[in-house]
RNA sequence: GGAUGGAUUCCCGAGUGGCCAAAGGGGGCAGACUGUAAAUCUGUUGGCACCGCCUUCGAAGGUUCGAAUCCUUCUCCAUCCA
């Protein structure tokens, strides 16, 4: 089908399908004219509930780009007041309730990391703060103005609320979608917005803002959702048991990056390049057949190009050394580091279970002696069987010694 | 506001005076097998000075030789009634 249409005249729209992208749409072929013709202006919305951004954003920032490309033109929209909220879609519970202080912070933090995907310069992108319009807002009149165009029966009916109903939902987060959809009428009579995108989950929440612009103005708008990225286990991909993957550095290393990429299942590599990478179709097509161990290069790939997108082609290189060779022989020059201090020692020696500790390969000692019990450590390629090993300070000095815990946990110690 | 039921370890969920650091499942971790995958199997899963001790069963008190379990007060949640 691809080669039938002609690659290099592949349009937007069918990009953005042939990715898997596409979930959900307002009006196909009105949608489809627009973005072809790059005369939309769209928004995305993010609520800053973070001090970074995660996996999730970047899918919709890559989104943005895409359009941008286009020839559209993309207004990031912060919730700086809908962060304060709280969206109820897709949760099972209320979230807790952030500061204003957490919030501008959060804010500010987003500002930053969007500008490193987004080109902002020359009025080729906007970004806004829902906190401008929404903070000022008046009870009685927004009840009037807005309140009055919104059944509350249908808004029930709609699939974000559903879970909730069983479990209880707040007034204060069932308004969420009431904001949502003053913000579309808000971008739309300021900047012309004429289109939102979102997460799937986000759908009515968007379908709201449509409607409203319809019956105050009599205007259309239009909405288009993303397909979420899960796994093949139904479960949103982006989370580990320690939290979200950040695209902050300092949050999430950019070796731990890759390395989350890297073990990706199977089932999910193909999908993930398709969705996240901007590598040609063409290419990504080839892949498709790609079965059992060969499947191992396309998770490099992928592992390879995402760090490359949120870090950098320097971080995603020294990335991949770092794992190749860690994981062929044991030892990398750049691998994360321990550094053990005097006070660590007792009479120049310390124990195993204590250097597994400090060195942040394990929580507790219960944990490291576990670890030692069942064959889990090793150090300079040796498995230690003894929990009772002890290791002079002269070991740790100049280069270090490299231990690791169970198959995927390195770390150089040194002092 | 009234009635009833509930709050247990990361999650779900047993336990209703000692045998309870607390069944079972999920998840996590480690080992075997592999491809840094999945599935499967095995072990493990509060902390520490680890054959022992300490902290934990919504919170604070009390009864008892002994409490997750009984009593009192409080907080929160669910359902029904208003």
């Amino acid at each position: 089908m691809l080669q039938e249409k002609g690659r290099e005249e592949m349009t937007i729209f069918d990009e953005l399908k042939a990715r898997g992208l596409r979930a959900q749409l307002t009006d196909e072929e009105e949608i489809k004219e627009l973005i072809n013709a790059g005369k939309a202006t769209f928004y995305i919305g993010f609520d800053p509930t973070a001090d970074s951004l995660h996996v999730g954003h970047f899918m919709a920032l890559c989104l943005m780009k895409r359009l941008q490309e286009a020839g559209n033109k993309p207004i990031a929209l912060i919730g700086g007041a809908t962060a304060m909220i709280g969206d109820p879609s897709g949760r099972s519970d209320m979230r807790s309730m952030m500061t204003k202080e957490t919030i501008d912070h959060n804010v500010e933090c987003f500002k930053k990391q969007m500008s490193r995907f987004i080109d902002f310069s020359e009025g080729k992108a906007m970004l806004v703060n829902n906190a401008d319009w929404l903070s000022g807002l008046n009870y009685i009149e927004l009840l009037r103005d807005v309140g009055v165009h919104f059944s509350v029966n249908r808004m029930l009916t709609a699939e974000c609320y559903k879970q909730r109903m069983e479990k209880g939902l707040s007034f204060l987060e069932f308004n969420y979608m009431i904001m949502q959809s003053y913000d579309f009428l808000a971008l739309y009579e300021k900047y012309g917005c004429n289109m939102q995108f979102g997460g799937d989950d986000q759908w009515s929440n968007m379908l709201g803002g449509t409607e409203l612009i319809r019956r105050k103005l009599g205007k259309d708008a239009y909405a288009m959702t993303i397909t979420l990225l899960l796994n093949s286990e139904g479960k949103k991909m982006g989370k580990t048991q320690k939290g979200a993957v950040w695209l902050d550095p300092n949050k999430t290393s950019p070796f731990e990056f890759y390395q989350y990429w890297r073990n990706v299942a199977d089932a999910d590599v193909l999908k993930c390049i398709r969705m996240l990478t901007f590598l040609p179709l063409e290419e990504i097509e080839k892949m498709d057949a790609w079965e059992g161990s060969q499947l191992n290069q396309a998770k490099e790939i992928l592992a390879y190009e995402l760090t490359k997108l949120v870090h950098g082609e320097e971080e995603a290189v020294k990335a991949q050394e770092s794992a190749r060779a860690l994981f062929a022989s044991g030892v990398a020059a750049d691998m994360p580091t321990a550094t053990l201090t005097e006070e660590d020692f007792v009479e120049g020696k310390i124990d195993v279970l204590t250097m597994l500790v400090k060195s942040g390969l394990v929580p507790s000692k219960s944990e490291a002696r576990r670890a030692v019990e069942q064959g889990g450590v090793t150090v300079e390629g040796e498995k230690v069987t003894d929990i009772k090993t002890v290791y002079e300070a002269a070991a740790f000095e100049g280069e270090g010694i490299v231990v690791k815990r169970g198959k995927k946990n390195f770390r150089k110690v040194v002092k």
